[in-house]
DNA sequence: ACGTGCGGGACACCCCGTTAGT
DNA sequence: ACTAACGGGGTGTCCCGCACGT
C-alpha cells in the first residue's frame, strides 16, 4: 500500500507549506546571508505567498530563528554531535568527521558557502540577541559533548591525561569554524585542507 | 613653523574627506556588515554627503573594497604580520600576538563584533568576486608570512623539523579565525579564552 | 434554579462570540480609528478567530455598520435620549445629562478618545453611504428628540417662546459635539469645561 | 518682463516641489483621513515619485506634522483669526465670518468633508502627541484671539459684561467643530444652516 | 570638490478576505 | 459554529545611484 494513495490531511499540507518555507528560507539565507536575504525570493523558491510566509511566521526575524532552531540545530546534532556521542575512540571520531565532512563539502560545492551555523553567527550574533542566544546554545552544546567525549576517552587511557577537556574542545569547535572560513575565501581548497590536516595530526599527537 | 598654520591645500582637502568617508565606512560595514550597511549613515558619520562618496567612490562595492584595502589590510599588517616579521623567537611572536590582541579585544568590547577581516570573508566572499579575492590575498598573504616565520624557526632549530610549516600556518589562522567567532556568539569570553589557550599550548609544545 | 445550571443552547453561544466580536470591535474601532482598526485585533481580543468574524458579518464595512447599529445606537439612547425623553423640565434634564457625562468622561479617562459617535462620524460619514446614512439616522433622531422636549417646555410656559426649537436642538448637538472635539485635542480639560459652562448658561437663560 | 522667461533655480524647483507633495497630502488626508491616506496616491497626485518624498520629508507623520504646520495653520489664521483681529465690532465680525465660510462650504461643496483642523483632530489627536500638540496649538490660539476680541468688546461697551471672554470663546470654537461635523454626517444642509443660526442668534443676543 | 534634489525600485510588514476542512 | 491555511495586494520605509549645480 503506497502512502501517496491517500490524500493528504489539511494539516499535513500546512506543514509540507511550513516545511518548504522553512527549508527555502535556510537555503536563502545561507547563500545571502539573513540581511541579504529576501523574503520574495524564499516564497518563490518555496512556492508559496506572502500570506502563507507571515501565517506561520511572524516576520523576517522569527523565521531566521526557526531556521537555526529546526534546520540548522539537528543538522549539527546529525553530523557533528551524534557520531562523536556513542564512539569508542573520540578522537578518532572527531577525525573521521572532520575529514567526511571537508570531503563532503569539496565534493559537492558548499565549501564555499561556509558553514551555516558560522555564517549566521558571525552576522548577525553582533546585532540580534534572539539571534546570539540561540546560536551560542548550539555552540555551547557542541563544546561541552566534545569535552565530555575528551573526558572520557581520557579515563579510558586513550588520551594524555594533561589535556585539558574544556579547552581542546574550544579549539577544536573553533577550527571547525576557521577551517570552513579558510575555505569560503581561498580561490583554491589547498589552505582548507592544510589547516585540517594540521588539526588531525594534532588530534593524533594526543594518544596516550 | 607649525603645520597648522599653512592652509590645506585643495587635494589635502579631498583627501581628508576621502578618509572620512572611509574610516566611517569601515565601522559601518564593522558593525552592520557589507549588505546590511547603510551609505546614508555613513556620510551621516563622516559629516559629508552622498555627493562626496560617489565623487571618491564609484559605488558601494568600490566602497566596500577601499575598506579592505587601504584600512583593514594595513591593520592586518601592523598587528599580525609586523610583529612575527622580524622576530627572533616566531612561535613566542605568535604566541604574545594571540594574547595581545585577545585581551586588547576583551577590553575595548571589540570583540562582540569580530574580526573585521573575517566578517567581510564570511558574508562577502561567496557573493562577490573582488571581495573574495582581495580577501584571499590578505589571507594568503598572512598565511604565507606564517609559514616562512616558521620555516625560519625551523631551520634556527627551535621548532622541531616534523612540522610542516603551510600547514601549521593555516591552521594557526584558521583558528584566529574561528577563536574571534566563538567571540562573537559566546555570551561569555570563556570560551574564546579557552580556545586561545589550547592555541598556545600547543604552538609550545612544538618547541624543539 | 440557577440559570447557569442550564447548558447553552448552540444559537447562545453563537450569539455570544457574536457579542464578544461587537464588543470588541467597537472598542478597536474607538481607539483606531475605522480604517485604522484591525480586524485580527478585534479577533485576538474578542478570543476568537477571523473565520467566526466572517461567519458572523460579511465583512469589515458590515461589521461597522453593526456596531453604530448595535453598540453606539443603544448608546446614544440610554445615556443622551432617555433622560430627556419623559423629563417634566427638559432643559434642566439636558444641563444635568451635559454635566453628568462630561465628569463621567473625565473621571473615567474616556474623554480623550472623544465621542464613539462623533468619531465614526467625522471619519467614515464622507466616506462611505452606509455609515454616513446610519450616522446622520442617530444624529437626526437625537435632534428630533431633543426638538420635541424643547417644544414640550415652551408649550409648558418653561421657555421662552421667542426659540425656535429645531435650530437650538441642532446647536445643543453640534455643541456636545464640538465640546467632546474639543477635549480630544486638549492637553488639559478647562476648554472643554469652559465650553460646557457656556452652554448650560445658554440654556438656563432661556427660561421663561 | 515676464518671470515666465527666467528658467527656475535649483531650489526654486525643490521647494515647488516639496509645495506640490504638501498640498497633495493635504488634500489626501483631508479626504481619506491621516491613516487611510495613502503616500502612493500623493505621489501619484504630487506628480514626484516616494525618492522625492522621502527626501523632503522624514516620512508620513513629519508629512502630517508639516500639513498642520504649513497649510492647516495659514489657513486659520486667514480664514478665522485674520478678520476677527482687527474688526471694530467683534461679535459682528464672527457672526460674518461663520455665515461666509458656511455658505462657501454649502456652494463648494466641501461642507461634506468637513473642518481639515478638525478631522485630523479627531482621528489623531488621541493617537499621536506630535499631532495632538500641533492641533491643540492651534484651537489654543483660536480660543486665545476670540476671547480677546470678546474682552475687547466688553471694555467697548459693546457686549454685556456679564459674558465671560474665556468661556464664550471656547463655546464659539466648539460650535464650529459640531457644525461642520453636523454638516458631514447629514444627507441634508438643514441641520448646519439650523446649528448656525442659532450660534449667531446667540452671539447677536450678547450685544449690550 | 562637493552638495542637493530626485528617481525608481526593493524591502519587510501586515492587512482583509476566502476556502477547505473539522 | 467555528478553525486555520492561505492568497494577493498595498503599505510605509529606505536604499543606492545619478545629474545638476555651485
Amino acid at each position: 500500500m503506497s502512502t501517496s494513495s491517500v490524500p493528504p490531511t489539511r494539516s499535513e499540507r500546512a506543514n509540507a507549506t511550513r516545511d518548504r518555507i522553512l527549508r527555502a528560507a535556510f537555503l536563502e539565507f545561507y547563500h545571502h546571508g539573513f540581511q541579504g536575504g529576501s523574503l520574495n525570493r524564499v516564497v518563490a523558491a518555496a512556492g508559496t505567498t506572502k500570506g502563507a510566509l507571515f501565517h506561520h511566521f511572524a516576520g523576517k526575524r522569527e523565521l531566521g530563528y526557526a531556521v537555526v532552531d529546526e534546520v540548522i540545530g539537528p543538522l549539527l546534532e546529525s553530523r557533528w554531535l551524534d557520531p562523536i556521542g556513542g564512539a569508542a575512540d573520540p578522537p578518532r571520531a572527531m577525525i573521521d568527521a572532520f575529514r567526511a565532512h571537508v570531503q563532503a563539502d569539496l565534493d559537492s560545492g558548499h565549501w564555499i558557502w561556509g558553514c551555516p551555523l558560522n555564517n549566521l553567527a558571525q552576522e548577525m550574533a553582533p546585532l540580534d540577541m534572539g539571534f546570539r542566544e540561540r546560536i551560542d546554545n548550539l555552540y555551547a552544546r557542541w563544546r561541552s559533548r566534545y569535552a565530555a567525549a575528551l573526558e572520557r576517552a581520557i579515563r579510558a587511557g586513550r588520551v594524555r591525561s594533561s589535556v585539558e577537556p574544556e579547552s581542546l574542545a574550544a579549539l577544536v569547535v573553533a577550527s571547525q569554524m576557521g577551517i570552513w572560513g579558510t575555505g569560503k575565501s581561498g580561490q583554491d581548497r589547498s589552505a582548507m585542507l592544510a589547516a585540517m590536516g594540521a588539526v588531525c595530526d594534532y588530534l593524533e599527537s594526543l594518544e596516550a
